[in-house]
DNA sequence: TGTACATCAGTGAACGCGCGTTCACTGATGTAC
DNA sequence: TGTACATCAGTGAACGCGCGTTCACTGATGTAC
């Protein structure tokens, strides 16, 4: 009767599932205030109203949750990523959109993008790695985007992904500055992006031509 | 008697000092495997072996204790930026060299730069305020630097300062994957922070003459 | 130099509290026939 | 369709434990004379 679980699943799953998805919900806004290491299991049950031990028909321990909570985060992340590398436009108008991409992420998402931020270089290994594990694979993703255009005509694949591995990187730095920010100073951080995506823009035509 | 002391201290506030110090490296150590906003007071005090109310002696709190410790960790980072910054080489060399400093940094303090990484983002507000002014500070002193350059004649005092923020961010960057690192995986990130660099300093050369 | 008093870093016991984990349980859902 | 049994998500009580904070204290160091 539920349509927005599948018809496979019967009641007792979908009501699994839901407690489930409650307790993710409620973990990612208790962690705007404080970082996962420090996040009780008793303080996310009680929020989602159900017994502390009701956590162990779901996850391990915290760190099990935080690897989820990982994929949920990257995982709406990743759908914008490759929004903006399908476009194929002038390199001053995919800028332009990347960053507005960006921005409209974090505003639509911002306790995932503070949760990867924090969490990145968290002291919970296992959420680390799974993060690194991700951002990697963005890598990849967006090196495969860059050897597919022009400009990328002679350079090496170790080159490529190097240059991957930086708009990755000032990715996450803006996303994560944009989050502490006022308005006004949002526009401000955009404004400095854009330079920066320009001027990195900027040296990739002209790499090995000099 | 205690030359290590300035001997204007009295015996009193040199102990008192040496306290202050064992609980500051006793938190560092700690905060290798978990981050700020879990560790506990007794926990340090535990390890320095004083009784735990004495903490309240030397801090308020672990908040205070962490923007100590941000204090602490970004000074000798800021004594590296500014020897880096100080040579007047070729772009190559310069880029070698800041490369090395940052490994050669993170070889030497290791726990400092897992803290800065850990905590920029984490769940301490104070802790996270406290690194961002520093890391600010640093923004500026290395735009004064670039503005100095002969490469920036013409360049507007915003964009000297983006790129700088951009150096900076990288710095960051570079310095925390290190930490992680494998001897031979810290070669592979040394060498592609090298490229980064170079492409940077490419799109540097070439700003506003395209 | 010696004495009497003040300061204050560190002590140790006590407190109430919330934590993670365990366990036998309940009762709705699922399954076999 | 109806019945008998199996499954299992969530319960609620219990446990031992370490936490942050308070307090009156001690005794070495500092200061005034």
């Amino acid at each position: 009767m539920n349509s927005s679980t599948r018809a496979t699943l019967g009641v007792r799953q979908a009501q699994k599932l839901k407690t489930r998805q409650a307790l993710l919900d409620a973990a990612l806004k208790l962690l705007e205030e404080q970082s996962l290491s420090s996040l009780g299991l008793r303080e996310v049950t009680r929020v989602v109203g159900v017994a502390p031990a009701a956590f162990y028909r779901h996850f391990r321990d915290m760190a099990e949750l935080g690897v989820a909570l990982v994929e949920e985060s990257l995982g709406s992340l990743h759908v914008m990523i490759r929004a903006v590398l399908a476009e194929q436009q002038e390199a001053e108008e995919v800028i332009d959109r990347s960053v507005e991409a960006v921005a409209d992420h974090v505003r639509r998402h911002p306790a995932h993008v503070r949760f990867v931020a924090r969490e990145r270089h968290g002291g919970v290994r296992a959420v680390r790695e799974a993060i690194a594990a991700e951002l990697a694979r963005f890598g990849d993703e967006v090196a495969e985007a860059l050897a597919a255009q022009e400009v990328s005509r002679g350079w090496s694949a170790e080159d490529v992904r190097m240059l991957a591995g930086l708009y990755v990187d000032h990715l996450v730095m803006t996303a994560s500055a944009f989050l502490e920010a006022s308005a006004d100073e949002q526009r401000v951080i955009a404004d400095t992006a854009r330079r920066q995506l320009r001027l990195i823009s900027l040296g990739r035509r002209h790499w090995r031509a000099a």
